[in-house]
DNA sequence: GGCGTCATGTAACACGTTACATGATTAG
DNA sequence: CTAATCATGTAACGTGTTACATGACGCC
């Protein structure tokens, strides 16, 4: 129910078109909601014919041309209604945690390679992030008021990758332990 | 894709109707994955007919009958198979993070006490994991595969609530910091 | 008398995922 | 020639959510 709002919030950010979009949910707003770009341009026709964005044909040269989106009136209006809404602490889903418990009818050390991806593709992301940090917010204090809150953002985005990847450490010394007890 | 695998780990866990495994996935089981009884039902029913589990009906005194169910072979194999299936690293979903940088583009402050809210619910959440670690692993090593597999889930869900309530205090620091700059 | 727990389900709808489809431009 | 990027979409399917439905028991 939250993906209008994702959307309407990017797009106050700056406004852009539906592929444009789908770019920024791989990146920065990836961090805390994704979205296909199916996913996307179904949701855009709906706030569109409802009213909640505008859209602009931009030609271009050398490339197809874009539609560029941005919020009208009543979109802000739905933001603020939305953001005056208690919303439930989110529920989380951990594929690999259902594995690990998982592991213990079958062979856990054969989750230590699966362990090891993640590991590898949380160190990724955190490392995207430190680098966007740098990047975006390198002197701290003096930011506007939407800097601040984007920044905010990203530092959960760096909390969460360091926890994940100290507790994924702990869980591959659980498994080598389980695999070679002294 | 993956509730009906919760569903094996539980019963192999532990056998038990439909009914039980929802109070569990509202608890332990909750920490890394959420699912409704309508939901949990459903997928048993598929699982039944796809024979992965066995169903015994128990008579009850003074409360409704219950189907019991556990894991049978086929079942067994469709885990394992999945366990050595890689998987993707999960994606988040944090509507509060949307809110965060929503509310600059309203007003910010509106946000304190939601946020608020939040902190309350994961110092319950976490007080609750540390009262069950209390309570199913006191005396660490000594324990079985299952158990330290249980064990090292149960730390990370622990890890986290830790990391989201120092986080939530940055942001309530941060839009307190917003409305009243010195 | 009303609420909470135990126990099972159906139905409708919203949301997310996967596959398919098109077509131009640029870089290797 | 192949792959990647830009740009938009449709269709089918699977999963998750919300509302509704039933009924007995025990507690306050």
């Amino acid at each position: 129910m939250a993906l209008e709002h994702a959307i309407l919030v990017s797009l106050l950010e700056q406004p852009g078109s539906g592929y444009e979009l789908a770019r920024r949910f791989d990146r920065s707003i990836g961090q805390f909601w994704t979205a296909t770009h199916q996913q996307i341009y179904r949701v855009l026709k709906r706030m569109e014919r409802d009213g909640w964005i505008d859209v602009r044909d931009v030609p271009q040269e050398g490339r197809p041309d874009k539609k560029v989106y941005s919020v009208a009136a009543p979109g802000r209006d739905a933001l603020s209604a939305w953001l005056r809404e208690p919303v439930e602490p989110e529920s989380v889903r951990h594929d690999l945690a259902v594995k690990i418990r998982g592991s213990a009818f079958d062979d856990p050390t054969g989750l230590i390679a699966e362990v090891k991806r993640h590991r590898a593709a949380h160190a990724d992301r955190l490392a995207g992030y430190l680098a966007g940090e740098r990047r975006d917010f390198p002197d701290p204090g003096a930011l506007e008021v939407g800097q601040e809150l984007q920044h905010v953002v990203l530092r959960g985005g760096i909390a969460y990758e360091r926890m994940t990847l100290a507790w994924l450490d702990d869980v591959l010394a659980t498994l080598r332990r389980l695999a070679d007890p002294h």
